[in-house]
DNA sequence: CGCTTTTGACCGGCGC
DNA sequence: GCGCCGGTCAAAAGCG
């Protein structure tokens, strides 16, 4: 009977949310964007508590619902539960407010953050300070924002070079690109369409993992460098940084593809604009063959991707992690046996 | 045989 | 000046 009502009450902040619902994935997806909390929000609709909607157990729940029906016209509970339903209601309409509210809120501080982002930007670019030579190009690169993906290389760099002047004048393009590989695979290859020549492996003193240096394989012509070390946070995780832009086209689109190490780009960005989150469970394929990876220089980085793609990719990735989570499924399931429930009540009794 | 990878040595910047 | 550290070099080894 309890069991039931919190179904039922589950049922109505699902139907209560209405059209908000996407807004409600979207601003959660865009929660797990701006920060690297993990919420654990995997679910499976394959899972059990779903399979109560095929034909067999429907039969079941919806027998279930007839007996709980009469159970309440006999004891005339009916007032007392429409009651409950209207409060709970009435609550659920705030949250989807408030939540509204949230979402807008959001909106603002991230597009002040934007503003703000850009302001610095352009100001270390008129005042550009200086670190020691091998990262000197990395502070003329890219943007800065203070805000650390947890990763201590990018951030302590960062805190250098608010310190010192510099002179350099060179601007090397540098970016940072996330691969989520398996835990137990140990090389430090990562498939990114580009032919790659090591040629150093050194254990730096931040990181207990090996970081391996590679050239690109048309050097000297193609000055393209890049380095990959795991993550000190998530061994899963490579973090490749690339400095220099390719002056030749994309060898092999099936290099991204094939070959025995499969990893998977999660994350691209310019080095310490570290805003998004290296959360493993957002996942960006940037290594399979699409059309922004052309012959251009520019297009030599793996792939980016504008704002409104990654949005739609997170919110994809974010309802795919709710089919994961038993909770959001027995919510869910409750949800549409509820609508069925409020149906039978409402063509009976309303 | 030629190319790639490995790995210890070396170099240069930086802090003390 | 010395030591630390990240980055690079280059000889040796590995591989197809």
């Amino acid at each position: 009977m309890l069991d039931f009502l919190g179904q039922s009450e589950a049922v109505g902040a699902w139907n209560l949310l209405g059209d908000n619902k996407e807004k409600v994935v979207r601003s959660f997806s865009a929660a797990m964007d701006y920060s690297s909390a993990y919420v654990d929000t995997s679910l499976d609709l394959n899972s059990r508590p779903l399979r109560s909607l095929d034909d067999a157990p429907k039969k079941e729940v919806e027998s279930k619902f007839i007996d709980f029906e009469m159970k309440l016209s006999a004891k005339e509970e009916n007032g007392a539960l429409v009651e409950e339903l209207n409060r709970v209601s009435a609550e659920n309409k705030k949250l989807t407010e408030m939540l509204t509210v949230m979402c807008e809120n959001y909106n603002n501080l991230r597009s002040q953050l934007m503003e703000y982002t850009n302001k610095s930007r352009a100001e270390k670019e008129l005042s550009p300070t200086k670190k020691r030579k091998s990262e000197s190009s990395i502070n003329t690169s890219t943007n800065v924002v203070g805000v650390n993906n947890g990763n201590s290389e990018s951030s302590s760099t960062d805190d250098e070079s608010f310190k010192k002047p510099r002179e350099e004048p060179i601007k090397t393009k540098i970016w940072k690109t996330y691969y989520k590989t398996e835990a137990s695979d140990t090389s430090l290859i990562v498939k990114d369409g580009y032919q790659w020549r090591k040629y150093g492996q050194k254990v730096t003193r931040d990181n207990p993992s090996p970081r391996a240096y590679f050239k690109c394989s048309f050097a000297p012509s193609c000055p393209v460098k890049k380095k990959v070390q795991r993550s000190v946070e998530d061994q899963s995780i490579l973090v490749a940084t690339y400095e220099g832009e390719h002056n030749h086209p994309q060898p092999s689109q099936h290099e991204a593809t094939s070959g025995s190490n499969r990893c998977t780009a999660i994350n691209t960005v310019p080095f310490s604009t570290s805003v998004v989150s290296s959360t493993p469970n957002i996942t960006l394929d940037f290594t399979k063959p699409k059309a922004s990876a052309n012959d251009t220089a520019k297009s030599a980085r793996p792939a980016r991707v504008d704002s409104t793609e990654v949005r739609q990719i997170l919110v994809e990735q974010m309802a795919s992690s709710l089919t994961k989570d038993p909770n959001f499924t027995a919510a869910l399931a409750a949800a549409i046996s509820g609508r069925i429930y409020q149906k039978s009540n409402s063509t009976e009794k309303w």
